[in-house]
DNA sequence: GCGTTACATATTTTT
DNA sequence: TATGTAACGC
């Protein structure tokens, strides 16, 4: 393929459009990724612009990682090093590295996780005698994340009332407890960029000037600080080209801001304005859903998305009568689908709104033997023996890391409590060293060391850790191998041991280390440093793995840039989507419009949305309400019966069938259960008979029957039979239009 | 200092 | 539910 091949007059026009402030509105579908890549490929080919005077920033590290094989394929040749091409943090990172003279940091720092930040927000408050109930540490979090992303640091939040002024002394706290480690969050790459390109115009010139050409996915997803960056880095050639779509703006609360899109028309009035409206992904059915959703929202660029490739079906409702039943309807679905060949696993997307619905649906995966990969959720970084190995790695690294340090310094537990690393903290405060540094005295010099007297009964605990880690610290400058030195690290703490103590995820547990040592080998040339700084950029996103043929579970927030055959979209109940907390908010509302719109695009030929009229909410049930989301898709986009997926199978499975005997097993033919509930429609509640009928052998109703349903008013039987012993009826409501029913769990009423 | 237990508590999304 | 914290006893 060319890099002007097939591409529609719009595409064609952004590729092509050199120069200047570019805006492109692509919708979903309409081949963003395409003209992003075939752009650069055509500046190189055909303008002659180098690989290193092109900056491409994107979302996730998958996308950048897309985008660069993709170019690569287009050019024949490799971009790696030469083009700048990564996300807006890893971009950052590598900036600060190469700037650090400037900054107060070195060019070794470690970035910071939330998990990280949010423990040592806990710590400060402890430290300053706060109450932790009225500063939550979240809460703190996510204000000084709003700040750094809005530009300010500690000195330049608001002080005007006691609650900002102890925000602020948090802020400033935390602040200098990252810098003495060395260490900066995610924000901070972003904000420290910022700064240094601000207060330093040649550093910004000389970055300006050679960023030839700037480009930018998702661009309705940057916040203040990356729309600065933005126009900072293009400010010498102000060949600036972002593509967005502020339909699937939904980071907001991560201080993204799809304005940004209109402040970008704002700020370069010269700019040119693309449209792309084609989709070539989904079935006009999928799109006409996905409008009528978007269509609530206001303040956006209307687009008419249209699509080729016909109508195709309508959106599928389910509603099942609890959520262990909605898990179970989506699996045996997808399991009926690909049993007979209609579809295999990896068609199939299941989105939820919240992680801990995947729970659910794990289970009934497990039950009933089908693989599944989850995004997301239990994220591998996060699991505590796997930051436990990461924090130790980064002792080795830089023993003067104390937000690590106080991490592992007593896990597994080596009798060094509260007390101990109280006094630790004194003597390091009296001093005027670092922790790291007393620690590591101890160690060297134990009984001899002139902070040994101070410490008491932690003395020799304190001391026997300090001695390994400058045993760790001696391995990691001397460039021996990770893997060697995580088996010390192991080794001497005994972590093995000390997971078997644990509890019965042992297993687990100990699999997530060993796989942390595999990651580990692969960086056996580039080294410890390198290793330590990617692990932090990682993100869950880029753990989806092509090639593994199995129905993927991930939230809709996850899903943003992916496509599937078949989307799944569950708990469709208000309260989940839109979520509560959105409720209250207009603007919060327009953003859960915005995931369910992304949710339903990710579709190329169908969508079933499925909800459960009772579910546990801390494990108390609770009856729901359909989400106030199902009533934006009309009755005629909706698929009422006829789901020939679900279909009771006559024959029962013989192979991978539930032992007998089970909770599941003991629900009557589940399957039946699945056909009649298509009968009934949204606003039904859990008072419907929830049992299937026993079997029928004659028909109630005949054609041309006057009937009356609660929901759908009058209507006239057209046709009636029985199928599976089940009655189902075909009737033609005045109001409501043609539906298919089950009589024995539908209400239906003959009148006169 | 450590481990157990009872109790409270809060539950979105993540680079 | 599941997670974290406070309190207690060893």
């Amino acid at each position: 393929m060319n890099y002007l091949d097939n591409l529609n007059a719009q595409q064609y026009q952004a590729v092509t459009t050199v120069s200047g402030p570019i805006l492109v509105l692509a919708g979903p579908g309409s081949g963003k990724t395409r003209v992003l890549t075939q752009r650069i490929a055509f500046l190189m080919k055909e303008k002659d612009i180098p690989a290193y005077a092109i900056l491409a920033v994107t979302f996730t590290n998958k996308a950048a990682r897309e985008m660069q094989d993709r170019i690569e394929d287009l050019l024949g040749e490799s971009v790696q090093g030469s083009m700048w091409l990564g996300t807006f943090h890893a971009v950052c990172a590598r900036i600060l590295r190469r700037e650090s003279a400037l900054l107060p940091f070195n060019n070794n720092f470690v970035i910071m996780d939330a998990d990280d930040q949010v423990t040592l927000i806990k710590r400060i408050i402890k430290e300053l005698n706060l109450d932790e109930k009225m500063y939550r540490a979240n809460s703190i979090h996510n204000q000084i994340s709003n700040a750094k992303n809005n530009l300010q640091f500690p000195a330049d939040v608001s002080r005007s009332n006691y609650r900002e002024e102890t925000l602020f002394r948090i802020y400033e706290k935390y602040q200098s407890s990252l810098e003495k480690s060395n260490a900066v969050d995610f924000d901070d790459l972003l904000l420290w960029t910022w700064k240094l390109l601000k207060d330093n115009p040649e550093v910004r010139e000389r970055y300006a000037r050679r960023f030839q050409h700037v480009l930018v996915d998702e661009f309705q997803d940057t916040n203040t600080v990356q729309y600065q960056l933005l126009k900072s880095l293009s400010s010498y050639h102000k060949n600036l080209f972002v593509v967005g779509d502020e339909d699937q703006s939904i980071y907001r609360w991560r201080g993204a801001d799809y304005r940004n899109i209109l402040l970008f028309e704002k700020d370069f009035p010269d700019h040119v304005k693309i449209l792309l409206e084609q989709n070539y992904r989904s079935t006009q059915n999928v799109l006409n859903a996905a409008r009528c959703v978007i269509d609530h929202n206001t303040n956006r660029t209307p687009k008419n998305l249209f699509s080729d490739r016909g109508a195709g079906d309508k959106i599928l409702y389910y509603e099942a009568e609890d959520d262990r039943m909605e898990a179970r309807y989506v699996v045996e679905t997808i399991d009926r689908m690909t049993e007979n060949g209609n579809a295999q696993g990896g068609d199939f997307a299941v989105l939820y709104r919240t992680n801990a619905q995947s729970r659910l649906l794990e289970d009934a995966f497990l039950y009933r033997g089908m693989p599944y990969r989850l995004v997301g959720a239990q994220r591998f970084y996060g699991r505590r023996e796997v930051k436990d190995m990461i924090a130790y790695l980064r002792v080795a690294y830089n023993p003067l890391d104390e937000i690590s340090l106080t991490r592992v310094i007593n896990t597994p537990t080596r009798g060094i409590g509260d007390k101990s690393i109280q006094n630790l903290r004194l003597a390091a405060l009296e001093s005027d060293k670092p922790l790291g540094e007393v620690l590591l005295d101890l160690g060297r010099f134990g009984p001899e060391s002139v902070f040994w007297p101070e410490m008491g009964r932690g003395a020799l605990p304190l001391a026997d850790f300090g001695a390994n880690v400058l045993e760790w610290n001696t391995m990691a400058a001397a460039n021996e191998s990770i893997t060697a030195l995580l088996d010390k690290i192991i080794l001497l703490t005994k972590y093995q041991q000390y997971l078997k103590a644990d509890d019965d995820d042992e297993q687990d547990r100990w699999a997530n280390v060993e796989e942390l040592r595999k990651m580990a080998y692969e960086y056996e040339e580039r080294g410890l440093a390198e290793f330590l700084q990617n692990l932090a950029l990682v993100s869950d996103q880029d753990t989806i793995t092509e090639n593994n043929n199995a129905p993927t579970l991930m939230t809709l927030h996850a899903v943003k840039g992916l496509e599937f055959n078949r989307v799944f979209i569950i708990g469709m109940d208000d309260g989940l989507l839109p979520h509560n907390r959105s409720l209250d908010d207009p603007e919060e509302m327009a953003e859960e419009r915005r995931l369910f719109y992304v949710g339903i695009t990710r579709a190329r030929n169908h969508v079933t949305l499925v909800r459960a009229e009772q579910r546990m909410a801390y494990g108390v049930p609770d009856i729901t309400i359909p989400s106030r989301f199902l009533t934006y898709i009309p009755d005629a986009l909706i698929m009422q019966g006829n789901a020939p997926s679900i279909l009771p199978g006559k024959s029962t499975r013989s192979s991978r069938t539930s032992p007998s005997g089970s909770r599941w097993e003991s629900t009557p033919s589940w399957a039946n259960r699945a056909l009649s509930q298509l009968g009934k429609q949204t606003t039904s509640r859990g008072s419907e008979s929830a049992m299937p009928s026993q079997r029928v052998a004659s028909c109630k109703f005949a054609a041309q029957d006057n009937v009356t349903h609660p929901l759908w008013g009058e209507g006239t039987i057209l046709e009636s039979r029985i199928e599976d012993g089940e009655e189902i009826v075909q009737v033609q409501f005045k109001t409501a239009g043609m539906k298919k029913l089950i009589v024995s769990l539908s209400k239906l009423q003959k009148t006169a």
